[in-house]
DNA sequence: GAAACATATTCGAAATATCATATATGCAAC
DNA sequence: GTTGCATATATGATATTTCGAATATGTTTC
């Protein structure tokens, strides 16, 4: 059902913001490309990934060594709104780390839709 | 300009996402009408309500002994969205503190729209 | 100016969140 | 089964947030 606060706490660190942004972007990225676009360990972007996975917000899969990260589709619609309108009326937010990312050499296989 | 992640860090606590959101449908509200529907102590109210308002969300005006918070009317859309988005698709995050505000007695002199 | 009321602010304590480092798991290739 | 790579988790240190209690400010009324 996803209370707004834990939706809004979700928002409110800036690895688990962009991270969110990125994603519903991109409609999928593992942990390597987030670690590319942020410029952030290993560890801490995983941390914060599993958060939002925990608070219900993102869905994963594996896939070979790798793990995809997306939005779960079961996220209300107001939400859904709150990601897209921030993305769509911040573009230089996330600027640089869309940059970064597009940026990043070989990245895992499937074919993206940016770049 | 508002900061995205200033915003969003700006709802990530229950006292201050219920203020706003009380305050969005209201027009209006001062901090005893907050403590009444919030259930919450004059200087836990007041403390978030001055957060909100260093952080450019809200703004105030003293009417007399009382002092008057509204959304700051230079938030950015994307920003007055998600205020109404979330009012609009979560009823039951406020439904007992709309309650609470209107049973309060004796409020603040002027006509207020609920109730 | 004193009393009463609404609100703001200060301060130290307590709770919470975040982080870096180290280590563990899981898959793939050989 | 060993090596290498991607990711996850545990741990303790540190930073940040939140809080209650006490006090200060500002306004109104008398």
């Amino acid at each position: 059902m996803l209370d707004p606060l834990v939706f809004f706490k979700s928002l409110a660190d800036e690895t688990r913001l962009k991270s969110l942004l990125l994603i519903q972007l991109e409609g999928e990225l593992c942990v390597c490309e987030l670690m590319a676009a942020l410029t952030e360990t290993q560890p801490k972007v995983s941390r914060h990934l599993a958060l939002l996975k925990q608070d219900n917000v993102l869905l994963d899969r594996r896939q070979g060594q790798w793990i995809y990260y997306r939005l779960n589709p079961n996220l209300p619609e107001w939400a859904r709104t709150v990601l897209t309108q921030t993305a769509a009326e911040n573009p230089l937010f996330i600027k640089a780390n869309i940059k970064q990312l597009c940026n990043m050499g070989e990245r895992p296989e499937r074919a993206k839709n940016c770049c």
